[in-house]
DNA sequence: GTCTATAAAAGGATAGAC
DNA sequence: GTCTATCCTTTTATAGAC
């Protein structure tokens, strides 16, 4: 009896994740697709293939697991960071390749079904919203803004206010698009319809920076 | 006995919307402040000052109760309609006009709270979220695409494509503000917050669309 | 039509064995 | 750490008197 406990202990720290692993990757997906309010505890269980009492041994209560989901996908938006203020291709060329995977990332599925299970919930887990400002929008602005400022230092284009440059741009970019995805009017992930915005911001936003040529 | 019977009915008649009013009035407030799957029937019939059964007499169940809520509120943003093609003021005029009007509209808390009650609830109630662009976004995108093409015909702009601008043109008002605001970052609705909004996009825009002067 | 009281079910959280 | 079985609150919805 002594060996079978033995046995079963190193079992369970061999596999300590294991279970702590399947339990995030389901209440993600409960949490992702039905929202905080409509996830029960005993479908979080069932998706990750657990009883009901692991996920609390894990995670203390409903909103505890919630919070360790969102931060968790919130800190994943924050990876794929790059700096781009010494990039010297031409500026269409570049606001054209950050303009594409900033539509990429905020139109993908993942990131819809966050944006409206946080929104969802921005009164009770005013933290949560917070946080995904900071990772996605705000994250994404400064680091154009970033750039403006080399470009407008470079008088490539003439940016008087990086920051609100910025903004303006990503703004641009989703369009009425993002608000069509966001309702889940649109369903389809169709890179056709992305393509235009990309254009007409880039061309704008020059358009409405251009320097002076006296 | 019949008589008595009779009174009384004559007496619910007469008073037939007032209690129904108040459950719509009390159920707006329950719903549009914690959502949908937060609000509770009992919370809705003690706003409304009635008993709980006599919202179900009225409306069937929970969910047809909040569709009669969301699809009214979305009825009321499509009243403030007025036709603007034939405004012949300056057409900087004429758009920061435009541009005033519907920022006030979408940062007002009202629109922000049925916003995240939409949003939060899109894949339960997907003709919700319809009726919600159908009214707002889109409605105001085609109002401006009207008058872009007017103002197209009279070459003060040159307006390709109308609808795509028109989207444009309120995607720049939205900004980073209106992320911010249904996210509940900002709480205050600063008036001084907009403005500076307002010009940028009416400056963007009028340089993005300005008639090459050959 | 409106109320009070109650049924019926769902869901968050815990107890105790292993 | 993990499971089965259970508790208890909340919540939707209905019954029946007036």
């Amino acid at each position: 009896m002594g060996q079978a406990a033995a046995a079963q202990v190193s079992a369970n720290d061999g596999a300590l994740s294991a279970k702590r692993g399947a339990i995030l990757t389901g209440a993600s997906e409960i949490f992702l697709n039905v929202g905080y309010g409509a996830a029960s505890m005993d479908a979080i269980a069932q998706a990750a293939g657990v009883s009901k009492q692991t996920v609390y041994a894990h995670f203390g209560a409903k909103d505890t697991l919630f919070e360790a989901i969102i931060q968790q996908k919130c800190d994943d938006l924050l990876a794929p960071a790059s700096a781009m203020e010494e990039d010297c291709r031409d500026v269409a060329v570049v606001l054209r390749d950050i303009a594409e995977r900033f539509i990429n990332a905020i139109l993908s599925p993942e990131n819809m079904r966050l944006f409206r299970a946080i929104v969802g919930e921005s009164t009770r887990f005013p933290e949560l919203a917070e946080a995904f400002y900071r990772a996605g929008p705000r994250k994404a602005a400064d680091g154009l803004a970033a750039y403006l400022e080399a470009v407008n230092e470079r008088r490539e284009l003439c940016v008087a206010n990086p920051k609100r440059s910025a903004e303006l741009f990503f703004a641009m970019l989703r369009n009425d698009l993002y608000m069509r995805r966001v309702l889940g009017i649109d369903r389809s992930f169709d890179q056709n319809e992305a393509a235009p915005l990309v254009d007409q911001a880039v061309r704008a936003f020059i358009d409405a920076h251009r320097c002076e040529e006296t």
